[in-house]
DNA sequence: ACTTCAGATAAGATTTACTTAACTGACCAT
DNA sequence: ATGGTCAGTTAAGTAAATCTTATCTGAAGT
């Protein structure tokens, strides 16, 4: 190589100098002295042949050179950063990052999670629960779990079980709202969590099916499908409920479904990881968990007629 | 910063050998002996606490976490190479990288190009002659030549001069296919370096404009401009030149050509160079050499009725 | 005029990086 | 088999870079 470069320790003083504009800033966060720093940009100046930095009084200022050399280090030295960090992070046994959305986390995760975390108290648990679709790499995301019809093109993917919905209620209001004609003067909470499903699974569609005739348009809508359960375990009115994210509470005894017919969408939540991740130990522990955790969900399906709309 | 940076000549050893799989080739680009190059390796390793090779019995492979380490690394020292070397050649003023097509090179830059070299001996040129768009940085072009209508978004443009065509012969040829009458029976050779322009600039275009009636389609073809300059010059036939590309060669007596009608189609060639570049002396010289050669295609442009076809 | 602040410089200490030379195994001839 | 070779490792000493403390400079703010 003709033009060899410099020394790389140079190049990185140089980097958090221009990004900071500051000497003193640069060196704190390289945790050595400004004059550290101050010998490192000359040095990197003597290679260079001709200045970087044009010092003013009391601050520096990019030269042309400065300003042609900064941002492509910075690209650079941005790129061996997160390599490492993703690389340390690989090799870091004890945290298990897990992204799902607000419902997920709040109504299945949670309340099964202590069996997890007696099982693993090694294990440091992370959740982030946004509806964003998190990036693995970017996010430093272990495991993600996804709902919809959708695929993860380049990563593993695990179904975790197919959602269906049927309407639920509080133990309170079964004798007066469980039977067909009940439902028609009940109060009906929409969970719109699902209305982005084609074939729609809501009120109308359900009550079609079930041969039901009345305005299932009205009555409370809740964006997010755990505040409408909560607000059907608070006898609030009947929910058609998500079955997995309804499952504990109906364990419990918080909800009811005391109707066999439910309708599904072919949507399911899915376990999510990057290729070759489920070696690490953390992973596979919380794979196995979660696996068998999932196998209680087919008592409540057998209690339901499982039932596709037409699209 | 949780996690700091290990030495980075450390991180810059395991991407060469990453890279070659090999610690004695990567010791050799390193300009360092292999043992030192197995020490960079081990640092690395404890400061990552897992190895980043497998220790085959002669030789070494990838661990997973070398796997998840090198790309990454190898992305960011590229631009931090890519970053030193453009920053290296704005402090050199001494070489001069030009790119332009192989006709522009070889019928216009050549054979005025020794005026430039006398004036400026300190300047190194170096040509690129391709057909192909350059990259300036990617490629590290100082200045680009382009033919065309297009325009250069982000990059500061100076019009060379407008592009027509009219009959050229050898001087020999003049008197029998010098007369419209005598270019019915001429041998026409197709320069289709300009076939992409609209409106065309051909000979049938030419022969309409001109009035004269025939058959302008065969003859032989070439791809390229001067190669087609180059059979007129040699007597083969009557080619509708490009007057920038053949000013030379009339001005030197090589070529005649005989007829006051030129067409032109609005494409020209122009000079390219990125903002600010204009600043480095041996761009300011080029610039300043170019323009001052332009002036000498003027003669040419009065002595022809140069018109636009129509679309 | 005094203080303060950002950076430069000097001198010396420390750490890092490198080299030479000897060592370990496995592969490959003969 | 057996000795040579090749790729990588290890040891020990050395050279070089990097860092620190302390002092200095010069302009800005009060």
């Amino acid at each position: 190589m003709p033009d060899a470069l410099p020394p790389l320790t140079a190049l990185r003083a140089f980097e958090a100098a221009a990004r900071h504009l500051s000497f003193a800033q640069a060196a704190e966060e390289l945790h050595v002295t400004p004059a550290a720093l101050s010998f490192q940009i000359k040095s990197l100046e003597e290679h260079l042949g001709t200045p970087v930095f044009h010092r003013l009084n009391r601050a520096v200022a990019l030269t042309e050179a400065g300003r042609a050399l900064a941002p492509g280090l910075s690209d650079g030295f941005d790129a061996i950063r997160s390599a490492w960090r993703a690389t340390r992070r690989l090799q870091d046994t004890r945290v298990l990052t897990i992204t799902a959305g607000p419902a997920f986390t709040s109504k299945w995760l949670s309340p099964r999670l202590f069996t997890f975390a007696q099982a693993h108290p090694e294990i440091e648990l992370r959740f982030v629960a946004s509806l964003r679709i998190m990036d693995f790499d970017r996010d430093e995301i272990d495991i993600a779990i996804r709902f919809g019809q959708g695929t993860d093109a380049g990563l593993v993917s695990y179904p975790l079980s197919d959602e269906f919905v049927t309407p639920m209620m509080s133990p309170a209001l079964v004798e007066k709202h469980g039977t067909p004609e009940g439902l028609r003067n009940a109060l009906l909470l929409h969970d719109d969590s699902i209305a982005f499903l084609r074939p729609r699974v809501d009120w109308p569609s359900w009550m079609r099916l079930a041969g039901i005739e009345c305005d299932a348009t009205h009555g409370p809508r809740f964006s997010q499908a755990d505040h409408a359960l909560d607000a059907a375990i608070a006898g609030g009115g009947v929910v058609l409920g998500r079955a997995t994210l309804a499952a504990a509470a109906l364990r419990d005894g918080l909800l009811v479904a005391p109707f066999r017919l439910a309708q599904t969408s072919g949507a399911q939540f899915r376990i999510v990881h990057q290729k070759g991740a489920e070696n690490r130990p953390q992973l596979a522990a919380f794979l196995d968990w979660i696996k068998s955790e999932t196998l209680g969900i087919q008592d409540l399906k057998a209690r339901h007629d499982i039932v596709a709309p037409h699209p």
